[in-house]
DNA sequence: CATGAATGAGCCTTCATTCAT
DNA sequence: GATGAATGAAGGCTCATTCAT
């Protein structure tokens, strides 16, 4: 005879961790949205809570407060490109291969929600201590792009130009992409990524 | 017998005219300067008549509403802008010249307050009403470039891109300016336009 | 042949409704504290609980509500105090002697936490109904003191006052007792009660 | 022909400035009221607007947040209180007469809502700066008891008694009175004041 | 015109309490 | 019984805007 093994009413703890972070995830990704589509200051706790099914005081289990959620929206972003940054400093061997590949990664991250959060929303919407490190994670950001630049000059892969505003200028143009992006529009981010990585390479090589 | 005028305390109507217009203008340069350094959430209307050294009611004879004082800082911003391309558009002759010379002169407006008005603060902040005429005039200028990208691929002296996301692209990098150029930084308004001038004519160029 | 009667995993009812009210004690006692040390507004049901290494709605299988705690901390100090007096009262001849063995008793009474949270806190915070128990034991208390007063004025052991007044007083220095008394001061809970019934003593005796 | 002066539409500034000193009076005033009778966390913004006839936010423009205003009362509270301890500390010899008439002129204070203010509202509302200022006044107020006492206890004066013990526990006699004390009820301001001196003189007075 | 004062509308956040598991 | 999650109700505060003088 077959023990029967009842369904236990109490779900593992494990279970439970991962309906928590799914849970916490889904007020992100929402959030994300929002502020990317609306603006921080005209979403409300309530619009986000509202999108989510549930009340306003339930977000308050996940998160902090309203600024924490953008915080943490910022945190998701710059781990993404963060990873990617990591492989294409590895793999590509001259100034600006890597300058190129950093910008088509950066690009296609900056047709996520996440992405687009670095960028729409304000940092000055982050109290002092997180701004502070958000702010020092974009210069670095920055930093690394201009070093790509400021070596493809010295390993002759680059023509010379100011390794500082050129950063800027392409970093802008990448920046950009998530005011104007629209999953629904004509070109997918695949093709705009390309073009990027395609103009970048054109507005920076060195020629004989 | 001559008649005596006497002075009157009432100042001639015109005179009165210009110390009004003077004074809004005031206002204008103030919150413009105040929306981008601030944003313009987190500018408030007493902020502004602090700065000005008048009270809160007195911004409200100048101007309808919050709301009115960013309109105004938009149309200020595409006027200046409206007239460097109507010059730009007359004395170039193949699309690359054009579109080149387009971006340089948009990007030593974006050093401006209003300039940066532009794409600093969020048109979403304005009513349906004003809003549409803004994105219509962004559009319009959007469209323009991408005109001269067309055109230059017509007449060869442009490469063959999209001239849709080439346009987003490099309107990206000027309108990004806004956000890292400071005036006290170590690159002037025209160092910046030059490099962008020259980076957008060799992404664009055609090669033989 | 013999039942076995095997361990059952439930506790026995009598050592089931023991534990229960040791935990039930265990809430009054911290809560009592944290009233005391926080005051009531400021000790948050999530406060009590995690003092405990409970859950907050673990605390409603004891109490119904965070007022009902209140009250029972207020019936746990009256009660100890009334044990008090109706010893008090039974074995002092003098009016005189009885209100100065009565305010010792008391004040050794104001250093304990739940002594202390009979004046500490405050029964406006309590519904209509145990607010009207609390109060009319407060005044009953007070009546009393007031009875040895008048008694000790009677039998010559007082000098004349107006007994209502006296008794404020007097209790106020008591009751006052839990607003600065600390375990760790320079003065223990004895001392304190000494001179508190020396004090009385001294500003009640009659006078030739 | 006498010149008629037209009366002014505009109120001279040292009006305008007593206007506004006497409305924030009035808040300061119906607010302590309000923090006695109900207690601070009882009394909400909207309470205090309402017994004013003005709405919340006008309430902000004389006070900047709810802590401010009970602050202020506690600062009104210890400036009377200030004065007359000053007037005391002067016209008396003995530190018997000292420390009784201070007790007195406590006890009258402890009649007005200011007063009442003092000891009524738990000063763990304030923030830690304020709290800090309150504290030390506090502190100070209970030193001065002291020293009169122990100083009575030199000039003999004073029956020995631990100062600490004694000022206490006289201080809470007073202390209490805002806790009972009713303008309705039946002993006077006066009639209490002047059974609290007489029974902090015959607690303390030494004896042949 | 200018000013001090006032207001209405709204938003973030807190917390005691309850529910589903 | 106990727990994590959720909720309803409310309160403090802000700020653009308007009024009375």
């Amino acid at each position: 005879m077959q023990i029967e093994i009842p369904t236990s009413p109490w779900k593992p703890a494990a279970e439970r961790q991962r309906d928590r972070d799914a849970k916490r995830d889904a007020v992100l990704r929402t959030a994300a949205r929002l502020f990317v589509e609306n603006g921080f200051h005209r979403t409300k706790m309530a619009d986000v809570a509202e999108h989510l099914h549930i009340t306003k005081p339930a977000l308050y289990h996940y998160f902090r407060n309203k600024e924490d959620i953008l915080y943490a929206c910022y945190m998701l972003g710059s781990e993404m490109i963060e990873s990617l940054l990591a492989e294409v400093e590895l793999n590509n061997s001259t100034g600006l291969d890597r300058a190129v590949a950093f910008l088509k990664a950066y690009t296609l991250n900056m047709t996520t929600d996440f992405g687009m959060c670095l960028v729409t929303v304000d940092d000055r919407d982050l109290a002092t201590d997180s701004r502070r490190k958000v702010r020092t994670w974009k210069r670095s950001i920055d930093s690394r792009l201009r070093s790509c630049i400021a070596e493809g000059i010295s390993d002759g892969s680059v023509r010379p130009v100011d390794p500082r505003i050129a950063a800027f200028l392409l970093a802008g143009s990448v920046n950009w992409v998530g005011q104007w992006f629209r999953e629904s529009g004509p070109s997918s981010a695949e093709d705009i990524a390309d073009a990027m990585a395609d103009m970048a390479r054109q507005a920076l090589t060195a020629r004989g």
